[in-house]
DNA sequence: CGCTGTAGTGCAATCGATTACACACAATTG
DNA sequence: CAATTGTGTGTAATCGATTGCACTACAGCG
């Protein structure tokens, strides 16, 4: 057979089809630019040789590496994995690589992801995260460096990037009106991160139900949180310490519902006798959880398709001047057994 | 200023410089090799043109990617997950890139790895899954293709890959022997996926525990399951059908324990008043589920930290002739809330 | 002084694919 | 029939970094 050491190169495969390199690559990315019959040699050609693209060739020649980055806060978190599961299922039906940055306790996040794409190691990049230096993206995203991004989950305020998102205010304000709903009064809400957008609009939308329903916003109603089952586990202890304890709480989402759940079991209180709970995010475990959760559902698969999707028809669409695109999913609310009604509680 | 209508390449940085490109690239790749001034000359040079190596030029003359590929068989997991996690900072550490395969429901996994390793995309596989075919494996590292591969916590059996994995056999017997320490002496298994090694490992730990405290295996004991939430609440219903029932479950994963206790409680059984559940894996819901899990804890962080050092290890030595690589790393009993002493049940 | 060794640098080939341009030939048109 | 258009292919430049080889300058040595 062929006494190839080496990995076969397109030389090879022109040699053997004896045809010119021209063609074989023209036979490869414009079959149609090149004749039926010649073509079929190529193939053949390419079979015998057992030639594979040099990909860092063909980005060098077309300054397209065929691969995203999604930058992420937190891999381990589930919600996360779920929108990079989409992602990377949509990216490689069409042709991508998907790349990885974890920007959890990561020293110089902007710097990181501006390394990256300047390197030419990705055409496009997915952030996920809103937490960044909206200047040291700017730099990045507006010319020369003009890198294509869109930011999906979460969102960079006043900084006209394509976004993907879901309607986290009005969730979140219809979340809190299931509690209403259910007779309680006294709502409180675990907060999400201090300074996260994403947070902020859930508590706006969890500030925007009460009133509607003749109830006040309290202060002492707001437990800090972190958007992780510590700080959740943690707010339990300080909902212990109130005098006035709410009937019901709005997690800003599922992960610090159950950690405080699971702080609430820890001073013998159980949901939903002795107090109401609604989450967000829908988590796989959420319906398995004791008790199974109420929460608001992301579509994640759908989020996390769509934020790829458009930055892929961004990077394929070289003339895109249709101007900042912005996509709100709706949520939805899935009752389950952590919420009840006020008046079937049982005393605690 | 500069006025780079394009990215700075080496050829602007050596002009403004006054050097060669040679001596550029020395500067940056091999500094001890370059004398003391025209280091600094460069660097400055490199600032005021604000360049950025063009990562696929590199590639393509060093045939190297600096980046790895992790292949698994869903990200969405949030066992996996961690280890991608992990991965991804050791990999980050060591400059190299991650780039993800989700073979979940793919098409062709093995071939998809093949193109991507072959294309020059990543310079080695991190695999994550023991699902693969063996032969198309062994075409991948054999030569010509030569393709560095590290196998960690799944196993490929006879296959000689670099491996790093968990003491699943030894783990799920000291699991097992936990519930029979506790009195329990009708103790089921709860499976991992048929045809997946690491459950053959887990309930073969099962298997060797029981006799030791002369019990037996009965066959109506080992309850269908396939790591995830689902197959572990299917389990349950087929639980309630038995005649006799199991006062204690090893389940094969944390998933499927959580599955598993939902649906009982579906059926009005509580854990571990009814019955006592142990899993394995430790995920970071296990600690705050109702009741907290008692559960074998896999150093996943270790495990993916180490798979990725030894992976990258073997791509900057390229002379690693020292044969198969095999750790095995310690799994840890945690004992929480969801199991208990056989005699302090209450009757169900 | 002449010889050898070494540190520092430059020249130019190279990695493997893509593509602008040129060209040959066939088909179509006025 | 000449001119024009179109189709299919080849030649060679190109992308941007790395690196083998050659060279200079100078230090150390006998």
């Amino acid at each position: 057979m062929m006494e190839t050491r080496k990995t076969p190169t397109i030389q090879d495969v022109a040699r053997s089809a004896n045809v010119s390199t021209a063609t074989v690559s023209r036979a490869l990315s414009s079959p149609e630019r090149v004749s039926e019959s010649t073509r079929a040699r190529v193939s053949e050609a390419i079979r015998v040789t057992g030639y594979t693209l040099n990909q860092a060739a063909r980005s060098l020649r077309q300054r397209t590496a065929k691969t995203i980055l999604v930058a992420l806060p937190d891999i381990r978190n589930s919600f996360f994995s779920s929108i990079l599961d989409a992602v990377e299922r949509e990216a490689t039906n069409r042709g991508y690589g998907v790349l990885v940055a974890n920007l959890f306790n990561a020293r110089a996040p902007a710097q990181r992801l501006q390394d990256y794409m300047l390197s030419n190691r990705a055409d496009g990049l997915l952030l996920l995260d809103g937490s960044l230096d909206l200047s040291s993206l700017q730099t990045l995203v507006r010319p020369p460096n003009s890198v294509p991004l869109v930011v999906a989950c979460e969102e960079i305020p006043n900084s006209g990037f394509h976004t993907v998102l879901t309607d986290n205010l009005s969730a979140a304000e219809r979340a809190t009106r299931h509690l209403i709903d259910l007779g309680h009064r006294r709502v409180a809400h675990l907060l999400g991160p201090e300074g996260n957008v994403v947070a902020r609009d859930r508590l706006a939308g969890y500030t925007k139900a009460l009133p509607r329903a003749g109830l006040e916003v309290q202060q002492q109603w707001l437990f800090r949180g972190n958007f992780d089952m510590e700080s959740g586990f943690a707010a339990a202890a300080h909902f212990m310490s109130l005098s006035e304890r709410p009937t019901a709480v709005f997690a800003a989402n599922d992960e610090s519902a159950i950690g405080f759940l699971s702080g609430l079991r820890q001073h013998g209180l159980t949901c939903p006798r002795d107090i109401s709970m609604i989450g967000f995010d829908d988590l796989g475990v959420a319906a398995h959880y004791t008790p199974p959760l109420t929460t608001m559902r992301q579509p994640r698969e759908l989020l996390g398709r769509m934020a790829a999707e458009m930055l892929i028809d961004i990077l394929e669409d070289a003339e895109h001047r249709r101007g900042p695109m912005r996509i709100v999913l709706n949520s939805e609310l899935i009752v389950r057994e952590s919420t009840a009604h006020l008046p079937l509680r049982a005393s605690g």
